[in-house]
DNA sequence: ATTGTTGTTTCACTTTAGGGAAACATTTAT
DNA sequence: ATAAATGTTTCCCTAAAGTGAAACAACAAT
C-alpha cells in the first residue's frame, strides 16, 4: 500500500497499466559503442540524488522506466539531445558538455 | 596545386576519389531534435583550433567530410559515443560531460 | 579565368536509437 | 508470507543516425 515516495497523483494512473503478461530470454547484445562513457552511472547517480525512481523520472521526461533502465545500464547508446531532455525535464537539471583539447 | 596544409600523404589517396558526378536539391529537413545544444559550433571551433579541415578530421576519425559537415551544421543529431569518437580520434582531445542539478 | 581547396547538400542504403508493453526478478514494507 | 514497489529484460516496431559517394558552391591562389 501507500503511494510512492513523492507527490504522485497522476503517476498512479500512469502506472496502473505497467504490469501485464509475457517475455523472457537472452540479452539485447549491447556493446554501447565506443569507449562507453559512464553515462549510465552519471544518470543513475543524478537520479538518486534527486530521490526519484526510474518510473518517476520516466514519467517526468515523457518516457518509460524500461528505457531509463536501459540507459542506466548502458544497454542503449543515447543521443545527446535525448540525454539532455531527460536531464532537463526529468531531473530539472542541465547537461553540460565540452571538448577538452 | 600544392598539398593540403598539413602532412597528408595518405590523405591524398583518400581524397582523390571524393569528387565525381551527381545530385542536388533541397535540404534534409532537419530539426536537430530538442533544445539543440550547440554541438555543431562546439565541434567546429575545436576543429579550427586544431587547424584541421573537415576532410582531415573525417580522415582521422574514420568518417567522411560530408558527415562532419552535417554535424557542424546541426543537420544530424549525434550520438554521444559518436561525438566522443570524433573528438578523441579526430582531434586527439576528449569529450567531457556532466549533469548539473 | 582556370584550377585546387574547402565546405555544403542531395541521394540512398543499413543499422540502431527511441519508444512502449509486458513478463520477470528483487527488494521492501506490513 | 505476501503483496506492493522498484528495477531489469525481452519482444517488437518506426524513425532517425550513421555512412558514403557524388554534385555543387564559394573562395583562394596562380
Amino acid at each position: 500500500m501507500k503511494a510512492l515516495n513523492k507527490n504522485l497523483t497522476t503517476l498512479e494512473e500512469f502506472k496502473e497499466k505497467n504490469y501485464g503478461k509475457r517475455g523472457t530470454k537472452k540479452r539485447d547484445e549491447l556493446e554501447a559503442g565506443y569507449e562507453n562513457f559512464k553515462i549510465g552511472i552519471l544518470l543513475h547517480d543524478a537520479r538518486l540524488e534527486k530521490g526519484l525512481t526510474q518510473e518517476e523520472l520516466a514519467f517526468k521526461a515523457g518516457t518509460t522506466k524500461s528505457y531509463i533502465s536501459k540507459i542506466e545500464n548502458n544497454i542503449k547508446e543515447v543521443r545527446i539531445s535525448t540525454l539532455q531532455k531527460i536531464v532537463e525535464l526529468g531531473l530539472g537539471g542541465h547537461l553540460q558538455l565540452s571538448i577538452k583539447l
